[in-house]
DNA sequence: TTATTATTGTAACCAATTTCACATTTGGGA
DNA sequence: TCCCAAATGTGAAATTGGTTACAATAATAA
């Protein structure tokens, strides 16, 4: 099962995924591309493309079984893993991505928090206890940490990387504005809030 | 001034110009395609193609100036606007986005805040006083708001949203992973965690 | 002054992505 | 049974985005 998906694919799979959650709560059965991509402004076109990528098991003439479609999109993105989030720092950002209840919908768990700050050591976010970043590599293995999440100020993230690579986490999610060098192995995704709130300014600086 | 600017090229904008600033902290004046390409991973030869879409202000042989590629580059952004924000949904991300430093120095500033909860509303966070859903009509217009952000649940994101554009807001910034609907002179970003998170999966599933 | 080196700007090419057009399949109704 | 309407799947065309190659320019050193 190599077939390469394209980044655009992947990045409009979850949105397929969180509609067919809710199509399948409103007890519908089947969906075509065209309701799908109706509720997602999303043309149908493309919809049949992205799911034709990785086989052909919409029906012609009636549509695609939601149960069936939804789950497949679920293992193709690796969501059955359950996968287990360790967050680095744990200021505004971090503390509300530990209470962010939309990551338990999709089967992830943030399990350990780590900050440099004594003052915070010791406490709980959430139920999970806040330890420091030299305990890393011990409680990333006792709580069979998967991927580390950087929330501390960009002067930081890289010795934050650094860290959770070295205690073996398999990926990186980065919040802070700053590019990071992992080993070509780890995969990383960037999440900086600047990007998108910048381009919204270009947009309304348009007219 | 009606150049088309690709998305692509405005997502990286926002990189360019936080690699700017850090070099200016540096003391350099001048900073060549080849240098700021080291330091974000992006090939010169798409750096200079960026730039050149709003015009040429490179000198060959020697590179970019590096104060005024960065002023040149808030004044594409439209940052120079000092835009106002305010948040609806003052949960753990409403919160967090409230304190969130990172907008100050790029010259947002977050000046209101609403919740439809009674229990916190009228308390302040980060010095904000919260404000129930239905003043937000009279309190957009005093604080002079011009963007909304969205980080209520995505059950009540759409009300969100056209309480804002009723409210008279420019643009919105949806957390929510919901599909919004707003009039097409208002821009709109979504920044949906999960996308980000799930396309981290894919790449950790990938043998 | 002239050659050399560094570096931009851009045209031409190539790759990725999206859109278009349509053949094909399925179920339902006359 | 046969036709029609509703859909998918997919090759081809169009568009968008990225890479390559190189001419042009500027500073510096010989």
């Amino acid at each position: 099962m190599k077939k390469v998906i394209s980044q655009a694919t992947i990045d409009r799979l979850p949105l397929y995924f969180r509609t067919l959650r809710l199509v399948e709560e409103e007890d519908m059965q089947i969906i075509s591309s065209d309701e799908l991509g109706r509720r997602l402004d999303i043309t149908p076109e493309q919809i049949r493309k992205d799911l034709a990528t990785f086989g052909q098991f919409g029906r012609k003439g009636i549509g695609y079984d939601v149960r069936e479609l939804k789950d497949r999109i679920s293992n193709i993105l690796g969501l059955q893993n359950k996968w287990r989030l360790a967050i680095v720092g744990v200021g505004h950002l971090g503390g509300a991505l530990a209470n962010y209840v939309n990551f338990a919908s999709l089967g992830f768990s943030v399990v350990a928090l780590f900050d440099n700050n004594k003052k915070i050591v010791g406490t709980e976010v959430n139920g999970i206890k806040i330890n420091s970043v030299t305990r890393m590599k011990k409680i990333v293995a006792e709580k069979e940490v998967d991927i580390g999440v950087i929330t501390v100020p960009a002067a930081e993230a890289q010795s934050a990387a650094d860290l959770l690579v070295a205690a073996g986490v398999k990926g990186i999610w980065n919040f802070a504005p700053a590019k990071l060098s992992v080993p070509p192995t780890i995969p990383l995704v960037n999440e900086d809030l600047s990007v998108g709130l910048s381009a919204l300014s270009y947009h309304m600086s348009q007219d």
